[in-house]
DNA sequence: AATCGTGATGTAAAGCTTTTCATTCACCCT
DNA sequence: AGGGTGAATGAAAAGCTTTACATCACGATT
């Protein structure tokens, strides 16, 4: 026995389909005592609407896609938290795709809104990704996507940031305001375009402050715990040690701290560190962490409001929201400065 | 200018619709250059598939939905891989569909599985929710639906799981064994089944090691970070200071430590910790974080694949994984046992 | 040469809902 | 009493795809 149809539901109130679906959409516009039959009829069959069937005649799906490159990075949980929020608002369902950086999943969600599964789609992703490649993506132009946080060479794209490069040179900037001269940088990977724009405003505020720069002071990384301890290591065998550095992120700075502790190198009394991002475990760790804050709810609820304009064939530009400077227990000043 | 449909593909290459279909479902039942028509078409065209007509007429939409209560908590990060993993292969689309212990949220997704929306759902959530109160789900039984992790008293749920009294029992023994006398258990939410199935633990390891039960040796928490900071006040109000302490999950865990660390106790030479979960960050937090570990990607996998079969109409049975002991840095032997 | 088989393609129905337009009916007003 | 008004409902089309079945052509077999 399958599913009853809006059909079954007609035929036991006495109805035709027409009213059972007026009954379920716009209920004050049938008379009180026939939706009452109807509702009755409704409960008795167990009858639920069927989505592909409504989509098709709607032409649209009441779901919005959001595509996450990592779900396991919680720096994308506040964000899907202010796209929630939002979608609710304006009654739509929020789906998350995740990629894990998978081309072929990555397709798959690209098919996804393609088909028409979903009204619109918020990119975590990586810009570069094969969003971008679809034939036709562009050409047909009609399906409405935002990137969040990451703005790449698309110009085309509406999209959601901060000023990487800004919040940056401001983080290694208050590093010399407390009077560090000697400043490494533990990069992201390098085909990140918010890793290129953090390593600028890194550069920026070195040449500012007319500190030299030094290429051995730039560590790399690839925005994982692992490699903030490989950094470490090759923090060790530095011959000018800096005093302080700044990381791409939370999680290798927290690697860099955690193989630190485990060498005897307190933080910050022998090295100043700052992270990016301000996650979820920035607060709570050993020493609480110094670092840049995204308005991340903010910046998700943004993204859905323009996606919903979008929609709504009005034109939004890209927004840039303010970021914020944490200042914790992981970075001190110098003696010298003291 | 709408979007193109089948029957304009058809049009241009110059045959029925039927063979359109075909050229992109069965490509090898249609003559080669027939088949060179069609595609050079679709391409024309920028022709995709409307998702909606497909999943009408076939009455399945090729995705799974997995339920979770709150994204942000890292703990389900690797199961979603685990899931993606089997979905992938089965070739199914993954969607998370993210609660936040909301109940209009957990309504909506529990629409969006009887919709027909999703072939079947994955619940990470707390099996008491909506999910069972949805007039006729349990009727209707014809949704396929698994659970991850929770096991209610909801017997005719297919379930995945860990025996998480006999993981708190292996826990608290092993505190025992290094010569803790005193031992303290932080709870989760006591509405929680995991979480009475932990204490249920603790406190059998107690009895069975003829150790004395306290009451206020049982200390509230909710599974946040925060609640582990409270907690670590309420340990530091105690008459009685035991020596170690069972925490419910890593989080708590990892805020009693951050707050004990704080006060200047430091762990384990004061206190010996004990985790739940092994999420990502408990193997880089100071003190490395010795918990127990649940085989999250197999858990995720293993349900899925469940959910397959199910959906194929057998009828497997709930499964129960190994968990594991992981031993760090947290925890110590007593003065006394060394 | 007639028949058969086979491979390629077309026809048409089914899948379920929303929505426009038409119809019916009751009631009111003049 | 007749016409008009408005509310309530019904009939039917449209939305797009898959698929069972029919058709057709052509080569092979006997």
């Amino acid at each position: 026995m399958s599913r009853p149809t809006i059909e079954d539901v007609a035929r036991i109130a006495g109805v035709s389909i027409a009213t059972v679906s007026r009954c379920l959409h716009l209920p004050d516009v049938v008379a009180p005592n026939t939706r009452e039959r109807v509702l009755a009829a409704v409960r008795q069959t167990g009858y639920t609407l069927n989505a592909a069937a409504q989509s098709l005649r709607q032409r649209r799906s009441n779901t919005v896609l959001v595509v996450v490159p990592d779900i396991g990075n919680t720096f994308f949980a506040e964000i899907l938290g202010g796209i929630q929020q939002e979608a609710s608002a304006a009654g739509l369902t929020m789906l998350i795709g995740d990629t894990g950086r998978v081309k072929a999943r990555e397709d798959a969600y690209v098919r996804y809104l393609l088909n028409g599964r979903a009204d619109g789609a918020l990119l975590l992703a990586d810009p570069q990704a094969a969003w971008f490649d679809i034939p036709n993506v562009n050409v047909l132009g009609i399906r409405p996507i935002v990137t969040i946080s990451e703005v790449g060479p698309h110009q085309q794209t509406i999209a959601v940031s901060i000023d990487n490069e800004a919040a940056a040179q401001a983080a290694v900037s208050h590093l010399i305001a407390q009077g560090h001269r000697l400043i490494a940088h533990l990069t992201g990977p390098l085909t990140n375009i918010l890793t290129r724009q953090r390593l600028d405003g890194y550069r920026r505020a070195l040449a500012d402050a007319g500190l030299t720069w030094r290429q051995d002071h730039e560590l790399p990384g690839d925005f994982g715990v692992a490699s903030g301890r490989a950094a470490f290591a090759l923090y060790r065998a530095l011959d000018v040690k800096p005093t302080a550095i700044f990381c791409a992120n939370d999680e290798t700075a927290m690697g860099f701290i955690s193989s630190a502790h485990c060498a005897g190198v307190i933080v910050p009394r022998d090295i100043s560190v700052v992270g990016f991002d301000d996650i979820h475990f920035a607060q709570s760790y050993i020493p609480a962490l110094t670092t840049v804050r995204q308005p991340r709810a903010e910046m998700g609820a943004t993204a859905m409001r323009l996606l919903l304009s979008i929609i709504a064939n009005e034109a939004p530009a890209s927004i840039r929201l303010p970021f914020e400077l944490v200042l914790r227990d992981s970075t001190a000043a110098t003696f010298a400065a003291r």
